[in-house]
DNA sequence: ATCCCTGTATAACGCTGTTATGGCACGATG
DNA sequence: CATCGTGCCATAACAGCGTTATACAGGGAT
């Protein structure tokens, strides 16, 4: 009982890996503004001061959730399927890419956000983990002009056109933003994916 | 000289008006995390409690700030002159569109951001603000369809996926996210907008 | 002249991130 | 076995935040 700790104690590595199930869980619940050091803590059943110690303070715990944020977004999409229609391919990601989002909203706020919690922005660290889901969507498209579906060119700038699609729809969709319509996948999201990858296909990039 | 103030002393109506500008001020030069309450008083040369007799705290005066912010996005896309090229002038729409938000990129952040201020969220008004810019976008896609350049349907709804493919690009640009090229709006931005649009001609909505 | 009412400054409360301090428990060492 | 050293954590404090209570000053109305 002294050496080996139960599962409720804090043991070391235990206390970070139940600051970072606390924070996801904080964020989940009640979103981005709950993520203050005083209730990570408080929840993990340790003291603030155990956030520096093992992350050096909360930007830094936040990367962290969101680095997790960009590898749930990689299990989303990273182990769809490869089918004989490329195009079907792309669009099964897309949605893939919009679950994911609508799975964790505030996660994917705050992986994105351009305001964020407490000046907190992207590092160049994010931006390679999200370059990583990036390699995905831009094999597919690459599969996609190899198939002749969409025009030749370069896969990473038609890539960076259907996430910023995807990206756009997201946002509009998670900030309540449905001026339009009351079942806006159909009627929007898809639409906009069918009809960009259609202009795709007659025009070639470049 | 008691009657008459001068322009630098506050004068009632006058202090609610420096208070908006000094806020205004702060955002575009230092971002979203210089609006507090005390830096904006300060900068208007009034104590903090001025925010509150004005404008009754600080989320009412981001409030305030955001509708000016559409005022702004409105003044860019609202007086585009309308010619014979349907599809040129929805291009020219969203290049205004980016103007706009480059000239004033924390303003299109708060606008727009998920994750903001102290937990500030669009209310119904800002979404009406926002919907008098849409219209503009509504009724040149509407001279689109009617011209012919693209396909006849919904206008509100083929707008609102134009609108995610220029919101989802200008996130991903203000946030630095250019994972591709060195010439975004060429390379990007633009075939984004042409293959959307070329879409958009072949293939009817609905 | 008196009263009232509006707007403002001062100060405080509870919250935030962060840091300094002290103590406790552990592993290594003499 | 005893002692030292090191690393982790709790407590408390500091500066800043939004917000609120209180007191005061000044002008308009009676």
């Amino acid at each position: 009982m002294t050496s080996t700790r139960s599962q409720t104690e804090p043991d070391g590595e235990g206390v970070r890996r139940r600051l970072l199930e606390s924070a996801a869980l904080l964020l989940d619940e009640e979103g981005p503004e709950a993520l203050s050091a005083r209730k990570v803590a408080t929840a993990a059943g340790v003291s603030t001061m155990a956030v520096y110690t093992h992350f050096g303070g909360m930007p830094a715990l936040v990367r962290e959730i969101v680095a997790e944020g960009f590898r749930r977004l990689y299990d989303h999409v990273g182990s769809l399927p490869q089918s004989h229609d490329t195009v079907a391919d792309l669009i099964e990601l897309a949605f893939a890419y919009r679950a994911n989002a609508r799975e964790n909203p505030h996660l994917y706020s705050v992986m994105f956000g351009a305001t964020s919690l407490g000046g907190y922005r992207l590092a160049p660290q994010e931006h390679a983990s999200g370059l990583y889901t990036f390699t995905v969507l831009s094999g597919a498209v690459g599969r996609a002009m190899a198939a002749g579906a969409i025009g030749a060119g370069d896969p990473d700038r038609v890539a960076q056109q259907l996430w910023a699609a995807m990206h756009g729809y997201v946002m509009l969709e998670l900030a309540g933003l449905n001026l339009v319509s009351s079942d806006p996948v159909e009627e929007v999201f898809r639409p906009l994916l069918t009809s960009l990858l259609e202009g795709l296909s007659t025009q070639p990039d470049r």
